[in-house]
DNA sequence: TTGTAGGCGTTATCAG
DNA sequence: CTGATAACGCCTACAA
């Protein structure tokens, strides 16, 4: 391994330089040996020791993108297809600013803190973050800290988020006008303060809007895997009172389709869905699914943009993006 | 910070002491001593800089996952919802065994070496490797290298794979037996000796098992995006000769519905089609995809123990997995 | 059973 | 403009 005192002596000067020289300290160092040592790195293919600097500036480059594992052991970072969308922008954008990304579950705030300073880790990503103690954990952190999607803020934190609550209005407020009455809502569990929440209160307000009262018994919450949201398209198929659904990812939205489809209904004639999010999937449905968009690869590079300027003390004009959504029309959704 | 120094001076022993009862090197402490210094490092909260360990001892417990981006600029490292089922399951098993995951993009092979000495990463996972000059800076390294779905193979790197050719067979022997004979071949670029060139030969074994002759016509090489793929699909329902088409990806499956689709084809009656992967996509699309299934997380979780094992220098009886693939019928393809 | 000392590669301070 | 030197936290001979 050629380190810096290899180029040093190859040179004939001290590490001091050749360091300077690294950090483009220029100013205190001749051109001439500039010149000469950047030839030498070149040479000898120097690479810096990541450890070494990590270990003396307390620092170290590394960019954690966390996920929050509660109880359901069986998830992990990537589980939906969603995710995996915007994680691949945020690598692209880290490493083209020098930086490293670390992919970490963890179940406790515990394991976060003892993460964070196995590695000097510089900053984080979290996604779907809440008004819990793991937030609690994040607050008293003095890295900078993306929250994505989530409804929690915290001075020293920056948030890229979506507008949600437009999302599920305008996604209720299109079936109303196509002249649905009986909307469900179906999505995950709907924690307070979260993503899903924001797209709910959307849901109720348009409702409100249009003076149809709202039922509770319309809202489904489910986990999002293949067999449940199949189930619940079946499930769906047995009622008669429910015109459109209106499912809070696309996935989900998907899934119903099929249960609805395989239990003998059709999809939009007897019963309309609109989805969120916009994955590929949505192509690959039949009918086509209609539903909001978002722009996941964008969120991720906003994600990191904030990321960097927290990191290099750049000053932050705003602490807080909101994407904006807008609706998709494909074929889902028939009018009545 | 606490230190093994801090340790080592609130119990009143020396920094030694205190590494050796962290490496378990019972038989050189004292019982007395190490319950002590257990305590101490409970109650101050000491926690391993892995930057100063990667220092002394030039290993570092980080993995590498890397995605080798050539020309296509777009896509990255988990682009496709099959990658990322794997993913998951890879940082799992390699957090329980006290690793840790990074994710890194390389566009030169100049790119990997610089990554891999930054961190003195310790083992590294790459998909899709084929016999080239990626391959031949892989070849040179020291490290464990496990190849996940690669036809290349080296005396120290370890594959885990699948039945490709024995998927193609498969595939197209079921739509032979189901009496279909114009049979199209779907998939992304077909390089040598990679997997898709694996189930291609599998395919036109079948044919000629068969006593189809193979038609290069069949053939049709695509990218993955949606677009693309169900741009295909239109084209195929302009032709009358072709019965039944193979893709040798779910995604470009539920892609060739979709366009067969809108071209008012319908699948299966006019034409059928059969996937591979077995992806969460194949319930959702209609008719429900049938296709040959795989077992992704395992194969993440294979992947990781023999990693695993190699870094720990434990015997290694075979440096190859192949999993098995098999048929899941569901109703993308009917007999005619 | 425990301690001392040197060094891993890098940076920063301070002196020349 | 350049160079010693100490320090970051940890590990490992080697001593005691």
């Amino acid at each position: 391994m050629t380190t810096i005192k290899d180029i040093a002596q190859a040179v004939g000067v001290s590490c001091t330089t050749v360091s300077n020289v690294i950090h483009g300290r220029a100013g205190r160092v001749s051109a001439e040996t500039i010149a000469h040592i950047n030839e030498t790195i070149e040479k000898l293919g120097y690479v810096p020791n990541m450890s070494a600097r990590s270990l003396v500036s307390s620092s170290s480059k590394v960019i954690g993108m966390i996920s929050h594992l509660t109880q359901n052991k069986n998830e992990s970072i990537v589980e939906d297809p969603f995710h995996s969308a915007f994680i691949g922008s945020i690598e692209k954008t880290l490493r083209e600013n020098g930086y490293y990304l670390m992919l970490r579950t963890v179940e406790t705030t515990a394991d976060l803190l003892t993460f964070l300073r196995n590695w000097n880790v510089d900053g984080l990503f979290c996604t779907g973050v809440f008004q819990d103690e793991f937030f609690d954990a994040l607050a008293g952190l003095s890295i900078p800290i993306v929250l994505i999607d989530s409804y929690v803020t915290h001075p020293n934190m920056c948030n890229v988020g979506l507008e949600d609550y437009n999302g599920g209005y305008t996604a209720t407020r299109y079936l109303i006008d196509k002249g649905h009455k009986e909307i469900a809502f179906a999505s995950p569990t709907i924690k307070k303060r979260g993503v899903v929440y924001e797209r709910f209160l959307g849901y109720q307000k348009a409702l409100t809007e249009a003076a149809i009262p709202f039922r509770p018994e319309l809202v489904f919450e489910q986990e999002l895997d293949v067999n449940t949201t199949v189930a619940l398209g079946m499930n769906l198929a047995k009622r008669n009172d429910i015109t459109a659904v209106f499912a809070t990812a696309d996935i989900l939205a998907a899934g119903i389709m099929s249960g609805l489809n395989q239990a003998g209904k059709r999809v939009p004639e007897d019963i309309s869905v609109i989805g969120f999010d916009d994955i590929n999937l949505c192509h690959l449905t039949s009918p086509r699914l209609t539903t909001i968009h978002q722009d996941a690869p964008l969120k991720g590079k906003l994600a990191v943009y904030f990321l960097i300027d927290q990191l290099e003390n750049k000053p932050i004009p705003n602490r807080e993006v909101i994407l904006p959504i807008h609706l998709v029309e494909r074929n889902s959704v028939k009018a009545r």
